[in-house]
DNA sequence: TTAAACAGGACTAAAATAGTCCTTATTTTT
DNA sequence: AAAAATAAGGACTATTTTAGTCCTGTTTAA
């Protein structure tokens, strides 16, 4: 399903919340109640994001969490990488090590190339763009988005 | 890590060989020692895509597996989702429902649009694409998933 | 000094994944 | 007709990963 883990999709929903009120910080438990995540799932994950020098935190009391850089300077594949590491479709696009394949698979070079592709599709999506509305025709553009997936079941 | 299952590795692997060596009729077991993966797994992987229809299969002494296209018509999108489903970074890619967060998270429309790149690059390689040797910098297929997410809502 | 907050890490429970095996169906060979 | 080779379908188990919780310590404002 090539499916991002669940608390990577959490971290993109609290980071969200946190661009629309840039600037500002959040205490954990703010952004729990405001998200609906639990609390130390929210705590979890924002160590990880501090981790990932994402966030910037301040200890103590009227401490919290901000944002490390403006919105549009956070990449989606930085989200994933701070939670997931790296970006990897397959185990050989992380090391240059022969897989224990018998034959030498001989594909390795193009996961990478599929690999680096991908990297760059999500390089090139920022927190800015994400909460950004959906761009106008709106019902036009959920048809044409549909239609590939489906089309995978014919 | 973003990371696709073992199984749809090994499924790569598998196509990989048979591609290579493509209208003849490969057994089970054949492309087991030829691939060095195990018996059991390779015929668990061979009926998945037998049922995807990506391969047609022969019962019987002298039966065995041959694809059921030619390999450019075969994209890595169809062999991801003949074992893994459908092509989805989260679950609110998938269907339209809400997802339960309490304030409706709003990037929602987003996260279809990047999920729809991601399918558009994994659809444009082919297994024709993956058993060549790696493509020079004019490959089609490079250029074309090279598509800044961004651009779109400027 | 106390309360509010983050830091770090250990732990548990649940879910997904990988891998194996058994039984049945089909086809060719002897 | 029998035997051998092969795929189909599904059940089962073990392992690994993921998610989620909790505890203890540290920092800072009031």
């Amino acid at each position: 399903m090539l499916r991002l883990s669940k608390l990577t999709d959490y971290a993109t929903v609290i980071l969200s919340f946190m661009a629309s009120d840039s600037g500002t910080i959040h205490a954990a438990m703010e952004i729990a109640s405001a998200t609906g995540i639990a609390l130390p799932t929210v705590s979890k994950i924002l160590k990880q994001l501090v981790n990932a020098n994402l966030l910037m935190s301040t200890r103590g009391a009227k401490g919290g969490y901000t944002l490390a850089r403006t919105p549009d300077k956070i990449s989606l594949a930085t989200m994933i990488t701070a939670l997931e590491g790296p970006i990897a479709l397959t185990e050989c696009s992380i090391s240059q090590q022969a897989c224990g394949q018998a034959t030498g698979c001989g594909i390795r070079g193009n996961w990478h190339l599929i690999n680096q592709t991908i990297h760059n599709a999500l390089e090139s999506v920022t927190l800015a763009d994400m909460i950004r509305p959906i761009p106008a025709k709106d019902a036009a553009w959920k048809q044409e988005t549909l239609i590939p997936i489906a089309s995978l079941y014919r």
